[in-house]
This record gives C-alpha cells, structure tokens and sequence, in this order.
DNA sequence: GAACCGTGGCA
DNA sequence: TTGCCAAGGTT
C-alpha cells in the first residue's frame, strides 16, 4: 500500500519515508514512523542535557513575561547583542504592568541598538494589552499569544512552549536548518517556512507534551551551537550518523539564492540614523539635527515620514521631534 | 508571496 | 573587504 492508493489510510512506507515532506501526512503517527523520530529524540535531548547555554530567560526566575520580552528581542538578532539590554530591561520592568506605564518612545529608546526598531514598540503595545486584557499575566493560550502585537507562529509558539511546557511546533531558523539537514537531507531550508515544514514539524513532535517542550529548546539549540549555518560541526553532533544531508555527500545548495539584504544607502540605513540621533537626545530635537544625519532631503524626508508612520516619531510644533510619548499631542486651542 | 523593516560581527 | 547571517512579523 502507498499513499497514492489510499489516501484516507496512514502511508506506511519503509522507514525514512516520514522524512518525505510531501506525502499526506496523517494527524496521527503510525508507528513505524514514531519510532524512527523517537530515534532522533533521545539523542538530542541528552546533547541539550550537557551543553545548553545558561541563558537568563531560560532560568526559573526569568517567568513568561522574561521568555517572552528574549523572544522579541532575539527576532533576527543574535543572543550576544540581546544579553545586556535583555537585563536592563528585566530589571527595569520586571512586569508586563511596568513596561505598560511607560510612554512607547522609552522602549524604543532602551531597545538601543538591537535594531527594528518596531519590535520595541510592539513588545510596549503587546505589555499593554496584556495588562488589559490579562490581568497583566503573559497569557498561556497560544491563540491569545498570537493576537498580541508582534507576536506571529513563531513567538506563539516560542513562548507557550518555553514558558509553558506546552506541545507546540517551534519553527525558528535553527529548527528548520536542523530538519533541512537531518530530515530531507538538504543544506538549507526554503527561503519562506512551508506547508511542508510544518508538516514534518509536527510528525517530528514526541508526544509527551513535557518532551515536546524540551524537543522544541534542544532541536533549536543543536542549531543554534552546531548546525550552523556556515560551519557545521557534524563530529560534535549526536544525531550526524542518522543525518540524511551528511550520509548523502553534503550536496550544495542548488535552489534559488538565499535572499541577501543590502542595507548601504537604504531608507533603513537612514531611519536607523534618525532614530539614533532621537534615542541618544534627552529632549525633543530640531529639524537641524535630524537633517545633518543624510545629505538627500528627498530620501531623508520620506525616512522620517515613514517612521512618523509607523509611531516611531512624534512630531511636534515649530519643526521638533521626539520619541513617542503615548499620548496624543494636545492641539493647540484657542479657549 | 514578496518587500520592507536595523545593526553589527565574522569568515 | 564584503557578503552572509542572526530565536521574525507585518503589510
């Protein structure tokens, strides 16, 4: 039987075949396909025991609110930059409710220089909406996670897996890197996560929900520490004898390019500068000192507008800016 | 789905 | 020196 000729029964062809990513895949894993995930597992899990890094939000202490503000901070940017500024900010606001009773343009300015900038204000709107509509507690429900500003798949996951100890399919760059190889036997995974992916996430998922979790912290730690991007180090893997992109000769990517960022001249290198200049001022600043940051008015203009846009800036009267303050600008009245 | 959104370190 | 890469999300 195949899973051509009978798609409303579990495929069950010979082992690796829960690697193929394109055969239906059932809601629940027959068994020969369970056990050749589980022997991933134990592997795995018992390398996460002796080397996981002793990072500050994965303590007791750091709770929901600590996982989550590293989740935010850790979108695209790498753990050694997060580390300083993740402790000021714990320390600083050490609940969703103290984070909320500040004005957005503190966050942006205590983000300095991790970069997207948005992320600061969406982590200040998500602790907002937590002390809203949660009672100021970082909801556990995944759902309710992926209703709060910044928070996508991803994040949701991240959070009600790390903080939680729930079962959830944690997709990250890692993740996906690690099954690229181990699983389907490629270098590198698709530029955009697929159906695909997800898929074979989810077979991959032991089924004890506490495993699940620490599956979910030490597949992305494998990725993060040895299956690299550049240098892999297969002789410091637990699973390299089982992993189909090393057994098959390590073939070289061949699809289409990974997508490459230019930044040089950009309107992101431009509102970097602004913003820069509006983080570094105590008070609000003129026109002058934003305009000395970028010789083309035209770009340097349209920079500035898109950051008023997206409520990064906050202009004020006689040419003045400054970082947002939450609150909306009382117009002047006669009276 | 593609484009856009910062910043800095490293091979 | 420069392109690649880093625990993504939103439009």
């Amino acid at each position: 039987m195949t899973a051509t000729d009978a798609p409303s029964e579990a495929p069950v062809p010979a082992s690796s075949e829960f690697l193929d990513a394109e055969a239906p895949t059932p809601d629940v894993l027959d068994a020969p396909q369970a056990d050749e995930a589980a022997l991933l597992h134990a592997p795995v899990l018992a390398w996460f025991e002796q080397h996981a890094r002793d990072l500050p939000w994965r303590r007791p202490e750091a709770g929901a609110w600590g996982v989550m503000v590293s989740e935010f901070m850790l979108q695209q940017t790498p753990v050694a930059r997060v580390l300083p500024v993740y402790e000021q900010w714990l320390a600083r606001w050490p609940r969703p409710a103290d984070l909320a009773a500040e004005a957005p343009g503190e966050a942006v300015r205590a983000w300095g220089r991790l970069g997207y900038p948005r992320r600061a204000l969406r982590l200040h709107g998500a602790a907002v909406a937590i002390t809203e509509r949660h009672g100021g507690d970082v909801p556990s429900d995944h759902g309710q996670l992926l209703a709060l500003p910044g928070i996508g798949e991803y994040t949701a996951a991240a959070v009600a897996s790390f903080a939680y100890g729930q079962r959830h399919a944690v997709l990250d760059t890692n993740v996906r890197r690690v099954f690229a190889r181990a699983a389907t036997g490629i270098q590198y995974p698709p530029n955009a996560t697929t159906a695909a992916e997800r898929r074979l996430a989810r077979a991959l998922l032991p089924a004890d929900e506490p495993t699940a979790a620490h599956w979910a912290a030490a597949s992305m730690e494998l990725g993060a520490l040895v299956c690299t991007a550049r240098n892999e180090a297969c002789e410091r893997c637990p699973i390299a004898s089982r992993c189909a992109w090393r057994l098959s000769g390590k073939p070289a990517h061949d699809g289409p390019p990974r997508r490459g960022q230019t930044y040089a001249g950009t309107d992101r290198q431009v509102r970097g500068r602004l913003l820069a200049v509006l983080r570094e001022a105590p008070s609000p600043v003129p026109q002058a000192a934003l305009d000395a940051v970028w010789a083309d008015p035209v770009q340097r203009a349209r920079a500035l507008d898109g950051l008023v846009a997206d409520g990064l800036v906050e202009p004020l009267a006689q040419g003045m800016y400054r970082l947002p303050t939450g609150r909306p600008v009382r117009p002047a009245t006669h009276s």
